[in-house]
DNA sequence: AAGTGGTCTAGACCACGAG
DNA sequence: TCGTGGTCTAGACCACTTA
């Protein structure tokens, strides 16, 4: 099977969302109705619009129906998506970010380095700091830490380019749970250099821990920006 | 049905991964084994155990079982969950969370306020700003905006004791979604005068949007506490 | 009463990873 | 090749909402 039916049915209601065919606060036709026009059976109808519940963009009601739940009013073209697991470069489009590597070493791994990749202190990580420019404006200061037996052959080209593709499409490794912190700061020397923050300016800074869909730590990392640069959002709903 | 049989099915497994029945790294028995154990269709656990998947407590992989993924290293006990419903008291702790009001009215919305509780400007809101108490030290701003046609009869004996109950255990309203955004700003007045912050003090503030499970706007507010008192952590996994 | 989504089953076949 | 999880179906019944 090439692509799962119920990710196909997704894919088609997403973009008849998208498209208006499917207005916000109008109901969507019914589960039978979108099995018999798509030829799959009502379980897989479910299923999709279970997922489109999740990503917030349908909400359902029993006894009544599925509707669009439409736009977001405090959602901002800057924001960051603090869940998902796409690039930079992905979230905001290749023709604008650029890397600037700062820094590029394999190291063996401190205590606290290796109890979040969970390795032991004699397996190497590569340990790479990363100034990423949005139009050439300093953006993101990232330092990035990954266990090198996952990741072989990382080179400058990659990291000038993006890792996040070399994982996904070269080494099709694939992502399965991420957790993040977001937390202020101020803004420290590194950041006054690479940032040009001023001394005691405001920090957002994101920490994160990204695993394999094999339970591995893949990589663990601190994204800072300066605080009127880039907020962080998350769209919540029901895990069940 | 009192309990749908997978919500039973995630619970059980849940508390053994908590209990160490199923270790940390290890694989879960396979489900065709807990289906016949527990009575069910592998259906039924295969979904209870999508939900703990994406609750970050196991990880599958087709073709080898399904594990137990374990603790999260950079988790810290004062970190909020930017995802789930609970309020302060709920995360916290009753007896740690006491809440002083501030500020009680009922206006008409502002253009903002409108837009995001999706509300005419006829449409009455409760304006409630709280000091939320870790205990007894000033912790967090609370600025919520509710709409009064949806919450009947809130009063002061309510807000000083917990809304997300009366919401909840009174009004049987049920959440379905919440937008969060995280920023991080400098102490204005009232920061400085209710949460001690100095001037030009880091506050992390979280702003957001609670739509019931009718697609409803029910809360629009803004939540701040000073840096170093509180981090925003996000667990994310994949919709599908 | 009618129509919606929610749950559950038994059975089938596929895709993946290990030996 | 075997055992695992992933997908899919048809059919059944339940719970909820509106009329």
């Amino acid at each position: 099977m090439h692509e799962a039916k119920y990710l196909k049915v997704a894919r088609i209601v997403q973009n008849r969302i998208k498209d208006g065919t499917y207005k916000t606060q109008t109901p969507l036709p019914d589960q039978e109705a979108l099995a018999k026009e798509l030829g799959v059976s009502r379980l897989t109808v479910k299923k999709a619009l279970d997922g489109l519940e999740r990503k917030g963009l349908v909400y359902k009601q029993s006894g009544l129906g599925t509707f669009v739940l439409g736009d977001i009013p405090i959602k901002e073209s800057n924001d960051a998506a603090a869940n998902g697991f796409f690039g930079l470069q992905e979230e905001l489009g290749r023709d604008h970010i650029s890397s600037e590597v700062l820094h590029f070493t394999i190291d063996f791994p401190d205590e606290n380095i290796q109890k979040n990749l969970r390795i032991k202190n004699n397996e190497p990580v590569y340990n790479i700091l990363r100034l990423r420019r949005y139009d050439k404006k300093p953006f993101i200061l990232e330092h990035t830490y990954m266990p090198v037996k996952l990741v072989p052959n990382l080179d400058y080209v990659i990291l000038n380019d993006s890792i996040y593709e070399y994982l996904h499409k070269q080494l099709k490794l694939k992502f399965s749970v991420a957790y993040r912190k977001i937390k202020a700061a101020k803004a420290d020397q590194w950041d006054q250099e690479f940032l040009k923050a001023k001394k005691d300016d405001l920090i957002l800074e994101l920490e994160q821990i990204i695993w394999l869909s094999n339970g591995q730590p893949i990589e663990y990392s601190t994204s800072r920006n300066r605080f009127n640069e880039r907020n962080y959002v998350v769209l919540e709903t029901k895990s069940f």
